[in-house]
DNA sequence: ATAGTGCTTTACGTTTACGTCAACGTCAAG
DNA sequence: CTTGACGTTGACGTAAACGTAAAGCACTAT
């Protein structure tokens, strides 16, 4: 799926590259979003030239990002996140900072989870209250 | 704490009612964010003249509303979901039609599910390598 | 040489979800 | 009866997250 139908543009080795139009598709997504993810300081391809030329860490990042809107964080708030990953962990103050970090994140997510859990918990017992209305309507 | 400091509005019995201001801060919101989610129809409070009454019902909305915007889901589809718990079920094909929408629903909150379960392990993971890190600096 | 395909930047447009005045009504207290 | 405190309706502003042209390179294919 890595080679395109036209200009053969992948690598093949280890090392492969992409190109911005074959990242898009394959995350589903426009160029333009890709640009714009860019444009934020979310990616940064390589530069081949003008051309930008995306490796698997972009590809990473890429779907870091799109979970994180899947789970509604706004970007900017997802580009702090994903860079955490790939901040210095020399010093141990720089260390303590990125656990300190770690731990709202987890009580951020923690709390999603329980909302996600309870919609669909209501949603279950909201189901089976239509699945009585159904049976009362076969023998009345 | 449904009585307010100044002009006392709640009726106190069953039936309580409430005023913007109130049920605003009770849920940590602006009154203009209230008098947005009326414009887009996702609750209706009562009128009495021209100022607004708020009952249990409306307050019940608000928190499916907050939590649906919590787990990222836009306006205009929170509405369509909490409107499909009033729906009428008194036909087959709308208890059908009603069914099918907890499906689709289902669907995509057990997709969040998922994410947010992924994520929350991966935090963990990298928590451990940057524990790991952490207990080099002491004993090297 | 020219046409086509894909990539690039620049820049204005759009939608969502409110924020922020402005200007006015209303009711109890002083 | 005027002053607040609270409520109301516009109406314009704004930030986020892209969409949508417009116009120009770069390389290949004919």
């Amino acid at each position: 799926m890595t080679s395109g139908t036209a200009t053969e543009r992948t690598t093949s080795r280890a090392g492969e590259t992409w190109t911005i139009a074959q990242v898009a598709d394959e995350f589903g997504v426009t160029h333009r979003t890709v640009r714009h993810y860019e444009d934020l300081g979310l990616i940064t391809p390589e530069r081949r030239g003008t051309q930008r030329v995306y490796h698997r860490r972009d590809r990473t990042r890429l779907s870091l990002i799109l979970r994180g809107k899947r789970l509604g964080f706004p970007l900017e708030e997802i580009r702090t996140i994903i860079d955490l990953f790939d901040a210095p962990r020399g010093r141990r103050t720089q260390l303590e900072y990125v656990l300190g970090q770690i731990d709202e994140r987890r009580a951020d997510l923690e709390q999603r989870l329980r909302d996600v859990q309870d919609a669909i918990a209501e949603l279950g017992e909201f189901e089976h209250r239509c699945r009585d209305d159904l049976g009362r309507l076969d023998e009345p």
